[in-house]
RNA sequence: GGGGGGUUAGCUCAGUUGGUUAGAGCAGAGCGCUCAUAACGCUUUGGUCACAGGUUCGAGUCCUGUACCCCCUACCA
């Protein structure tokens, strides 16, 4: 038995997350801790909201509630809504919790301990009328180069020119349009990133077996241009944790907040924390998943991000995790992830473009969206997200190949025998065939589920579901119950094991189908077993035998008809159409 | 500007260290079955592997160049 630990990218507190958000990090995190802990490992999978920030205070402004209600009530939404699509996690927890202003806090103790940190003087721009320090992206001028009048503070969209705010012509506020814009002095700290470029660099190429879009993107920003630039960890906001320094305010940084980049990496420790302490552990119970030296060394540690996240988990978080000194495992593994795209386009928040978590649940079961997402993860390129892609999925591999497969099975024999399994003879060469083609095809399913393919891994599963629809082809049970009803029994005793087989093997992907196959089964209170490739492949197919009861179910899946396909198109094309 | 990824059948994608007739699913065609959600099974039609050169006995795979698409570029997160 291993021990795992899995964290998916914390998703950011301003608003309901859309299915790019959610393929991107946290359902293919699930997906691989339900894989880990059916294999038997030790999981611990945790992830948290990301709360602090400009884009959180507005947020509150605009549901006219207090940044700290609105959170509260975000992550509650956030949390629920996670729970509705079964996503695994051990502990949800929150960056704002006060386990993690207090290591947040520590680690920037350590990094200035260690010579780590410097005061920077900037300027920035401050809004009278907003209240409020501007981030480069929410001043809005003209830019200095090719003289386009909307240019953002951050970048040209016209020329594509780096900026800085302070450069436009004519700046105003995004929020409020004013341009009664002041430059202001400010210090910040900044984290000597570069100091560690080395360490990092040695880190980086001793993990020669991460994704390749992982590795390019560090080393891009490792060595590009001047290399490794030193990163501002403070911000001039209210909403964060406090700039303190041993529960005093820091000087020189009154007033101050630590940048949410800095802190929200860090809680993926505090929710280890979080989640010790809401489980009544040993004080030291955390240490054991995050310090080398009490027992981390021989944890595997998964990260799962969108490939945006990518510098600030192979950079900036280590830099702080190996700047303060102290022995803090490091992650083992990137799963790093493309866009997901919608219908061409962007997801787009604030445009309402696309499909949202909650609206995702109004329409259909949270194991739809699952199997589209996971059969067609964004990993090797952007992927596109459509309505007619969605329901070829749903219809051909769920409803199909794995629905009727059970339906039939089941109304077959309830209609012959009842609920229950009827004596008949022994397994013969077609079942020994049968699962000799699965367990061909089950070996490839489990290499590519430890290696995290989720595209392969879904393949491998559907041929798998499907090898149960040739058996009852070729072994034609409604033929041989005319002249051998042992023969039929035979075939009924052996699907039925698939069927507790499929449901199995397909849990990481489509839970909740697995449970009420389970429930089907009268089995639904025992855990998931992965098959050991270990054991004698056939005794697996022995799990059910004759004169065991079933339960009738519906049907597990509901077609998706053209016209309400082409109708739900029609509804979710944005509000910018 | 710099960097990354992509371009393979009508569509969505696999193609391992270069090795005989380039694969899968969907869609299309034909046949079979009738237990099942008009579901399932079998067979089958589709490809100058973006383009142009090069290396090699041999290139989808390696090199160079070109075109197009997507993304990142540190203050949105």
């Amino acid at each position: 038995m291993k021990r795992i630990l899995i964290t998916s990218a914390l998703p950011y507190i301003n608003g309901i997350k859309h299915l790019g958000n959610l393929v991107g990090s946290q359902l293919p995190a699930d997906l691989y801790a339900r894989f880990m802990r059916a294999k038997g490992h030790e999981v611990a999978f945790l992830c948290a909201t990301d709360e602090h920030g400009t884009p959180a205070e507005l947020a509150a402004i605009e549901s006219k509630t207090s940044t700290e209600d609105y959170c509260r009530k975000m992550w509650q939404t956030q949390k629920d809504l996670s729970a509705q699509f079964f996503l695994s996690f051990d502990f949800f927890g929150r960056s704002s919790s006060s386990s993690n202003h207090a290591l947040t806090k520590a680690f920037a103790l350590n990094l200035d301990d260690n010579g780590l940190l410097k005061s920077v003087n900037e300027r920035q721009l401050y809004s009278a009328k907003d209240k409020r320090f501007l981030p480069d992206r929410y001043v809005i001028g003209t830019c200095p180069d090719c003289s386009y009048e909307r240019a953002r503070g951050d970048q040209c969209e016209n020329c594509t020119r780096q900026l800085h705010a302070s450069e436009l012509i004519k700046p105003s506020s995004v929020l409020s349009g004013s341009q009664d814009l002041e430059l202001i002095k400010t210090k910040h700290l900044y984290l000597m990133q570069s100091k560690l470029k080395e360490k990092l660099l040695t880190w980086i190429e001793s993990n020669d077996h991460w994704p390749k879009i992982t590795t390019s993107i560090a080393k891009k920003w490792l060595m590009d241009g001047d290399g490794l630039q030193d990163r501002s960890i403070t911000r001039d906001l209210s909403w964060g944790i406090p700039v303190e320094k041993n529960g005093k305010p820091w000087k020189g940084m009154e007033n101050k907040v630590f940048y949410v980049w800095f802190d929200a990496p860090i809680a993926y420790i505090s929710a280890t924390i979080d989640w010790a302490k809401s489980k009544k552990k040993h004080p030291d119970f955390w240490k054991s998943w995050w310090l080398n030296d009490h027992g981390a060394e021989d944890v595997h540690y998964v990260q799962f991000m969108a490939k945006d996240n990518i510098p600030f988990h192979t950079l900036s978080f280590p830099a702080t995790l190996i700047g303060s000194g102290q022995s803090w495992k490091l992650v083992d593994y990137i799963k790093g992830f493309n866009w997901l795209t919608y219908d061409g386009g962007k997801f787009s928040t604030s445009q309402k473009r696309g499909v949202f978590m909650n609206q995702a649940l109004e329409l259909f079961p949270s194991d739809y969206w699952r199997w589209w997402l996971l059969s067609n993860a964004p990993e090797t390129s952007d992927a596109d997200f459509t309505w007619r892609s969605f329901q070829s999925s749903i219809n051909k591999d769920l409803a199909d190949v794995l629905g009727n497969f059970v339906s039939r099975l089941t109304k077959f024999t309830f209609s012959k025998f009842g609920a229950t399994i009827p004596n008949g003879s022994r397994y013969g060469e077609q079942e020994l065939n049968a699962i000799r083609e699965i367990e061909k095809v089950f070996i490839s399913y489990d290499d590519a589920m430890n290696k995290i393919e989720i595209r392969k891994a879904t393949s491998y599963l559907r041929k798998i579901w499907s090898i149960g629809n040739e058996y009852l082809q070729r072994s034609q049970p409604w033929v041989k119950i005319k002249t051998d009803t042992a023969e039929a029994a035979k075939t009924i005793r052996f699907g039925f094991n698939l069927m507790l087989f499929f449901s199995e093997i397909s849990e990481p992907f489509i839970p909740s189908t697995s449970n009420e196959i389970k429930y089907c089964l009268g089995k639904s209170n025992e855990k998931s077993q992965w098959p050991s490739l270990k054991e004698d492949f056939t005794s697996i197919f022995e799990k059910i035998d004759y004169g065991d009861d079933f339960k009738q179910i519906e049907n597990l899946f509901v077609k998706i008809s053209n016209d309400y396909a082409l109708d739900l198109a029609k509804r979710f094309s944005g509000t910018n159409n």
